[in-house]
DNA sequence: AAATGGCGCTAACATTCGTTAGTATATTAT
DNA sequence: ATAATATACTAACGAATGTTAGCGCCATTT
């Protein structure tokens, strides 16, 4: 009988979601099978439900896990004492870093989280339209001040989180840049599209 | 019995791949059953292999279909006798356009083509693989006649398509910009955060 | 040593899936 | 009008899906 391994202090159950978030990236989480699931664990389907009540279940604790991060981000830069384009860059440099050291779960937080169902899914989708919001309005903020030039405001918070989930690309490329590089590489660009001259 | 309605000099077929890009892109392609696309086709599900051969092939259709226009487009732009910075603003302007003007089948064949299989998967890879190291290169020549400023070409070029993906959220706003307004934003950030100043 | 609870197994279930076979009807060509 | 073709239908298939039930092993606690 083969249990399944917990190492580094995650119980069973955080090994299965840890592992359904690179299978739900790889093949999608409807493609994705609990029996894929089960083998990359390392076990027969029917024992993960032990350890969770459904595959749902293993989506919500991805996509809210991932976007409480992200709430709890923006907190602390709204409080801050700085300019918006500073705030921008704060924002922007998180964002990266987190595509780029927890790729699995924010980029399938990101695509796949139509299949969440009801209640989890408007709560989702609240969630994600307000954030935007709150990115918005610290860009109508710069424009005010004019430190950002005269754009609208949705879409540049569109232009900017859409290019970030294209780390996805960094990743799958063979010959990549260090994640420094890629990091100061973007904020180069996407700030640079912003900021007044 | 209930024939599909062809309107516009559309054959049955392309009226089965046009009301499929809608289902996949709600959906997702897996998550899209035949007998889903057989009810917003007005028919049964099996009156549908009529006129294709299998579920994968619409996807097929819809991913080569984008992946030409695009392609045709790159030729003619690298034909052209204009500077770097033109060259790009007018790839962006057609991306954008596209994503406005054909939004289900560009979405769908950004998002779904993994479920492609091969020989076809491999093809529309090599496609998008080559299509993007032409991109890069126009960036690279920018860089070198100083045009656009020193950056990681295909970063760039990364940030440039997933930003334009993000048009997926205008469409789906409820206040939207008009496309005009849409499209000048993009280009102004996106081609700011570019050039040499 | 015995008891308890955590955890994995096999077997099976009801659905849903893409697709095929065979047949009937509608449209087009002769 | 008749023949031929295109297109729709019903019925059914085998495979795959998420999930449950019931049983037994193993580690920890008593």
């Amino acid at each position: 009988m083969a249990r399944i391994k917990t190492e580094n202090n995650l119980t069973r159950k955080e090994v299965i979601v840890s592992k359904a978030a690179t299978l739900f990236r790889e093949k999608g989480f409807k493609a994705a099978s609990m029996r894929d699931l089960a083998e990359a664990v390392g076990v027969e389907a029917a024992s993960l439900y032990n350890h969770i009540k459904s595959k749902t279940e293993i989506l919500h604790e991805l996509c809210f896990s991932v976007a409480n991060r992200f709430l709890h981000k923006i907190d602390e830069v709204e409080a801050e004492q700085s300019g918006s384009v500073a705030k921008i860059e704060k924002l922007l440099r998180f964002h990266i870093n987190e595509m780029i050291h927890h790729y699995e779960e924010v980029y399938v937080s990101d695509r796949e989280w139509k299949h969440l169902s009801d209640p989890y899914l408007s709560n989702f989708q609240n969630q994600r339209r307000i954030y935007r919001k709150r990115f918005a309005a610290i860009i109508e903020t710069g424009i005010y001040k004019n430190e950002i030039k005269k754009i609208d405001a949705p879409t540049a918070v569109l232009i900017m989180l859409h290019a970030i989930s294209g780390i996805e690309s960094w990743h799958r490329s063979t010959q990549k840049i260090t994640a420094e590089e890629l990091e100061e590489n973007m904020i180069s660009i996407l700030v640079g599209g912003l900021v007044n001259r």
